[in-house]
DNA sequence: CCAACTGTCCTACTGTTCTATAACAGTTAT
DNA sequence: ATAACTGTTATAGAACAGTAGGACAGTTGG
């Protein structure tokens, strides 16, 4: 369990670590039930301060990717959103066009895209059945 | 030439203003060479700071998507980006995994995910057409 | 030239991020 | 019970990002 901080990159931290952890678990890498790093050690392993931490994992929780329980530690939850369908389709649709339009910008053509696009989606697919199988 | 600003969004205002623009240049809404509205006329109509809007221009001057020129104005660019092709290529991948990342968290499925995809490609295309045989 | 427009620069105030420290409360194994 | 873990809360301070207003410099049309 390594996560790779980039203290030069301008995101805040506790943004870099909650998207890391989320995409570890988007990727099975990280397994539903699953304990997180508890805070004092990953804030040693990182250099950086518990809150720090902290917050990335109150980050996760407000998304429903993790759950934490005082004493015992942060957990990796059995996937379910807290939010309603259609919020959560709309920010589903903010995020694809996002993509769309950066594509735009940077001259990629449809096709080219639904290719990449389709090539991500095959990747975390193997990468999540691998993670399963695996356990 | 309306732009909605959401104080309460929590999101930097100069990060929405710069977000609305790449999205009306990427369908059309914004003609390569048209100018954006000067900074002070839009610090009045969105009751923001010149600065803020300054900022907006200036993040998008350094995606290459607008070029400023002092005492004359703001201009949409032709579609150049100032990135490599392999950095261009890293900056989608890195835009389409969060996409990913975010329909596994919400439980979208493959093919869901796929289908909104191609609607969205199909949405900007046809706005871009529009744009282009109106002018 | 000059008035009215354009963007730029500098300074200041504010909120956020990160650090540091301390004290607190729940859990677990001995 | 106690020791050693877990996360939580509160506080303070430094560094930085976001926003704002005044003064400045280039451009344009009368």
């Amino acid at each position: 369990m390594i996560f790779q901080i980039d203290f030069q990159a301008g995101k805040p931290v506790y943004l870099q670590l909650a998207d890391q952890i989320r995409y570890a678990a988007a990727c099975g890498r990280l397994q539903p039930g699953e304990a997180l790093p508890a805070l004092r050690p990953l804030s040693e392993e990182l250099r950086v301060n518990r809150n720090t931490i902290a917050k990335a994992y109150a980050e996760l929780e407000a998304q429903g990717i993790v759950e934490t329980h005082p004493g015992k530690g942060c957990f990796v939850t059995a996937n379910r959103s807290p939010f309603t369908e259609p919020v959560r389709k709309s920010l589903l649709l903010t995020e694809i066009d996002e993509a769309v339009v950066m594509a735009h910008h940077l001259q990629v053509d449809k096709e080219t895209f639904l290719q990449l696009v389709r090539e991500r989606l095959d990747y975390f697919e193997t990468k999540l059945e691998a993670a399963q199988n695996g356990k």
